[in-house]
DNA sequence: TTTATTTATCGTAATATTGCAATATAATAT
DNA sequence: ATATTATATTGCAATATTACGATAAATAAA
């Protein structure tokens, strides 16, 4: 137990459910936000940015990059860190084909 | 330690990872689209139509009635749940705005 | 080489999640 | 009232997550 059990659901579900794992908590949503909006990539500025501890912050881009959400590369003596352009794609269109599933009311409940 | 500061992050940030979170797990995720295919709503048909126990359902269903995604009503012995529109386009709206913010390469990484 | 800077990793404590059996609760039917 | 059916709750074990201090690793500068 405690351990969930994706061999009964498909590799779409298990997929999806992995990346929105991945964004699922605000220190990582404030990440991607500022690499998005500091076009020139972003390296360790997010420590101060962000008020968590290095190794926090550490932690967090590893699993953003774990699931391939971003890739980092090194750039002297920092990292640069940026969006995977692949995956988000991937995870857009699987977000678009979840919510698109969805018209209107059921008029049940 | 252990537990989450959402108190560094802004109130957006903090409600786009709850909505996140709870649909970050496969079964959740298969439980929306099963709700959202059988148009008439859905009862408690899911312990069958996925393979986890009863409790199990149960519990995943109130994490999703818990942040607002979906909502139930009693009908006769069982119970009928079905989306909440209202938070279904809240939710909607927030990851437009997240990846909305995202315009192609920044060119860096 | 030594020193500073930046990022990654390790270890650990606190808390949360997942799954299920057992049991409780609620509504209908007999 | 009693039995039946459907769902919820409780309690628990296994595992995962979050956060951070301490320390390691890697690169650049002196």
């Amino acid at each position: 137990m405690g351990l969930t059990r994706t061999e009964i659901f498909t590799l779409e579900q298990n997929q999806l459910a992995v990346l929105l794992k991945a964004l699922a908590h605000p220190a990582r949503i404030a990440i991607l936000q500022h690499i998005i909006a500091t076009k020139s990539c972003v390296c360790g500025d997010l420590v101060e940015e962000l008020g968590l501890a290095q190794a926090t912050i550490s932690q967090h881009l590893r699993e953003l990059k774990n699931v391939g959400i971003i890739q980092g590369t090194i750039e002297g003596v920092s990292v640069c860190y940026c969006i995977n352009e692949e995956v988000w794609g991937v995870l857009q269109e699987q977000l678009n084909n979840f919510f698109n599933a969805y018209r209107g009311t059921s008029g049940c409940c």
